[in-house]
DNA sequence: CTTCATGCAAAAGATTTGCAAGTTC
DNA sequence: GAACTTGCAAATCTTTTGCATGAAG
């Protein structure tokens, strides 16, 4: 299920270089690291699992370095919001392959991947018609799965 | 652009009691001061402003037990998740007007709701073909408005 | 050599938990 | 009376910030 290295490409490498100087920030080590060890990544994960596996692949990136450009990397489009899960947010890479929201089990955790074309475009009408520029969107479904529903299903207040 | 007291009904306390009987749970007052401070509200609130509120309003009841009954509150549909903004989560009343998403400008934090039948039909088609119950949802479109766009943008690092 | 970025440690803010005392059943 | 709830204070966990040092332009 884990799929093969994808590392980054020259261009990618300098569509990147040339957003950070466009917004007069400076090039640095950890920031190619990051879109570098990023670039790897697969599924959802949040900045703490994200700097454990950058760990492990021997980039040196600290968590706060993370921290303080999530938002560069999201404005450069190489990282987006996945969704929010409990306490912390969950992060993936943006890439080429289509938006996908999540139907979310509240019993379980499971997380179920959906995409729908008539979302997609009633969502771009919306934007329009309110003025809006759209740069991500985050859509979640709660509810329980069908194991879950079969399960006796207990209420929990603690 | 304050709406009128609408206090709780008979028939609400009543449904909210039986819920938290069936849940073999225990009927408190400040359960019951929950209940009805919360139907008096208005719009979006996260748990620290509900309890501002709530104390205003001479509702008794410590943020500890706030939190301690939200997931009875959301299961007994009194509450619902707005949606989350920077840390803290959103909550409002669960009513019978219709569900509405929020378009989100991270430039200005301007909050826009919308409706869109489409999109509600569309997420019922998916979560009956994926075998989910759904419970609630969360939908946002995060990009920047109007103003904003016209606005010097700058990007903000820190 | 000036300004920005990093890492560390500490702070901040939201939510959770341990515990003793008070309530409900 | 036993089990559940509450409020308080302390603990947790994620994210942010202050500061001194190091790197980029």
């Amino acid at each position: 299920m884990i799929k093969p290295d994808k590392p980054t490409t020259h261009a990618e490498r300098e569509r990147f270089q040339k957003f950070i100087k466009k917004m007069g920030l400076r090039l640095t080590r950890e920031r190619m690291d990051l879109l570098d060890g990023i670039k790897k990544q697969t599924g959802h994960f949040s900045v703490d699992e994200l700097v454990q596996r950058l760990k492990e692949r021997r980039y040196r990136v600290s968590r706060d370095t993370v921290y303080r450009n999530l938002s560069l990397l999201m404005e450069a489009g190489v990282l987006q919001t996945s969704y929010k899960s409990g306490r912390d947010t969950l992060y993936e890479v943006k890439s080429g392959r289509p938006h996908h929201d999540h139907l979310f089990c509240r019993h379980c955790g499971r997380v179920v991947e959906f995409v729908d074309k008539r979302i997609e475009k009633a969502q771009q009408a919306i934007a329009r018609k309110k003025g809006f520029k759209i740069e991500s969107h985050s859509h979640q479904l709660v509810g329980v799965c069908q194991k879950c529903q079969k399960t006796n299903r207990q209420f929990m207040n603690r």
